[in-house]
DNA sequence: GCCGTTTTCGGCCCGACTGTTTTCAGTCG
């Protein structure tokens, strides 16, 4: 996968021309970096399918770029960059990365100190040889010293499910002061995006002072990076950075709508509140000095011409198109699941009874679970073979005679987390599935087989007429490891064919199906279910962020299987 | 350097904070 260092080296170019003060381009380079690094296919593929041309339709690349792109795949190298490079021969990728240093400074720091790398930035500094710089200070050089070593100890970003519980306790303690009136956390996290660079708190208070005293002064803090009336920004221990904005109450919505973003979202809403002849900016629109909406976001997009869009739509993935044309879908609410199609019990690797999962399930508000045990291929995990599942299922008819009983409102049901094996075919035999409710197949090995044979193991699998649900389709971890290379075009392409669910796994570290692929299965009418993907009573709790995921999809109730009553969800099922 | 059912040329989001400046450039989001 070429797109990385492809995005990278153009990220590069493009801070090389800000160092040069030209104008414009560097924002062009530095949107295509971002959009080369979040392309699903490898563009080297996407090259050798369709040329040059096929380069030039992926967003942002115009004749230019499309040829630089061209001379590093056919060569390996872009002479362009490559000048830029000899100009200033410095590492800008990791420079950059210092908090506070950009180009024109990193640019300043070579050209007078020759400072090339991170080592060189440490040795200047420490020798006392920044603070000497026209326009570089003490503080300066103690800030890049601070800067280097958070570097060194953290990045990367955090997997919002397991950055949550920190978030949401500032947000609690910050509610608490008598000083602010309204609390809400903006950014990636109200986007719900799987992954946060950082934390946009935004306050309402009309005595920012004692907040941002309180703020910039918890236990965890680390580090302060400002302090102000109207913003502050600091780390803390998790090595997460956190920003807070104090606005006014009439500014809370425009503020909101600002903070929130994405970027590009806010970019689209600001032309089209030029277009019309207002200002848009964080603190309300303006028509002239007369702010004429800015109270609450809905106000904002209302005035605009605009339907709300909800937060997890706001990656300007054709959300204000849509928007404007009232097509905007209603997405699947937070409360809206009724069941999970896959829970492991302590019969495998779960934490719990099939009886402790069901209790716990009823609690999250839930009304049926699978139990969905792995099965024997997965030895380490004790894994079941088909005695063991019969013996399973008359297990399962038990408990739920026992809840009906009791009047406890839950409907277990009998289902397996199937493996799929190297070649395709099932770990279980047809004859056992065919009694199961739910079969849930999965890959569990072999994650580097060619894509081609890994699609069409995956093919198969689904083509066996018992299966209903592909769990975590993907195979990805976040922050741990890839998906396994598959045609995910030809699995929902599969899916539509023979009927089968895609699964959004919600555990906060999977996240599989990932967003952009709910979408697709959406737009092509694949039924797709949320499932917690349990190992303990705790984790029905992470159904949210599957939520989330299906949301950033555009995934309404209808396209959630396990949204819908009991009866009509087994109808869809094979 | 990219982009466009207002444009194939002329636009391109904009405000806060910091540090080192005596009025602002650089960085960030």
């Amino acid at each position: 996968m070429k797109n990385h260092e492809v995005a990278k080296i153009l990220a590069e170019i493009g801070e090389y021309l800000d160092m040069q003060n030209v104008p414009f381009k560097p924002r062009a380079y530095e949107k295509v970096a971002g959009v080369v690094d979040g392309l699903e296919e490898d563009i080297a593929v996407t090259y050798e399918r369709g040329g040059i041309k096929a380069l030039g339709e992926i967003p942002g690349v115009g004749v230019s770029i499309a040829e630089k792109i061209e001379e590093y795949l056919e060569t390996g190298r872009i002479k362009y960059y490559e000048e830029l490079k000899k100009k200033t021969p410095v590492d800008l990728s990791t420079l950059t990365q210092v908090e506070g240093l950009g180009p024109k400074k990193i640019k300043k720091l070579y050209e007078e100190l020759r400072i090339k790398n991170l080592d060189d930035l440490e040795k200047a500094a420490k020798a006392g040889k920044i603070r000497k710089l026209e326009s570089f200070g003490v503080t300066s050089e103690e800030n890049i010293l601070k800067g280097i070593e958070f570097l060194r100890k953290s990045g990367g970003r955090f997997i919002l499910g397991f950055a949550m519980p920190t978030v949401k306790e500032i947000e609690d303690r910050l509610g608490r002061l008598k000083e602010v009136k309204r609390v809400v956390v903006a950014g990636s996290v109200r986007r719900r995006k799987e992954t946060i660079g950082d934390v946009d708190v935004l306050v309402v208070s009309s005595k920012p002072a004692p907040v941002m005293d309180y703020f910039t002064s918890m236990p965890e803090v680390i580090n302060v990076y400002a302090k102000g009336d109207t913003k502050s920004a600091i780390k803390i221990k998790n090595g997460l950075d956190v920003d807070l904005r104090v606005v006014p109450v009439e500014s809370f919505g425009a503020a909101l709508n600002y903070f929130t973003g994405s970027k590009d979202h806010n970019v689209a809403l600001r032309r089209i509140a030029m277009d019309k002849g207002y200002k848009l900016n964080e603190y309300g629109l303006f028509r002239g000095k007369k702010q004429v909406a800015g109270k609450s976001e809905e106000e904002v997009y209302e005035t605009l011409g605009l339907d709300y869009v909800e937060p997890e739509l706001r990656e300007m993935t054709g959300e204000i198109i849509a928007a404007g044309k009232h097509k905007l879908p209603k997405l699947i609410g937070y409360n809206d699941l009724k069941g999970d199609l896959q829970t492991q019990s302590s019969w495998t690797d779960g934490a719990n009874s099939i009886e402790e999962l069901a209790q716990a399930a009823l609690k999250a508000g839930l009304e049926y679970i699978a139990i969905t045990d792995h099965t024997k291929r997965l030895a380490m995990t004790g894994g079941l073979d088909e005695k063991g599942l019969l013996k399973q299922m008359a297990e399962i008819d038990k408990i739920n005679k026992k809840l009906k009983s009791r009047k406890v409102k839950i409907t277990l049901l009998k289902g397996t987390e199937c493996d799929i094996l190297k070649d395709g075919s099932l770990d279980i035999d047809d004859k056992t599935l065919s009694q199961l409710d739910v079969v849930g197949v999965s890959v569990h090995s072999y994650f580097n087989l060619p894509k081609e044979e890994q699609t069409k193991r995956i093919v198969r699998a689904m083509k066996n007429p018992h299966v209903d649900i592909l769990f975590h389709p993907t195979g990805r971890v976040l922050n741990k490891r890839p998906a396994y290379e598959v045609d995910m075009d030809e699995i929902i392409e599969t899916a539509v064919s023979t009927g089968t669910v895609l699964e959004v796994d919600a555990l906060p570290d999977r996240l599989d199906l990932k967003d952009e692929y709910v979408r697709r299965c959406v737009e092509k009418g694949v039924k797709i279910a949320i499932d917690s993907d349990a190992h303990s009573v705790t984790h029905f709790a992470y159904l949210e962020y599957g939520i989330s995921q299906a949301r950033r999809g555009w995934a309404t109730r209808e396209d959630v299987i396990n949204a819908w009553p009991l009866e009509k969800m087994l109808k869809m099922l094979k």
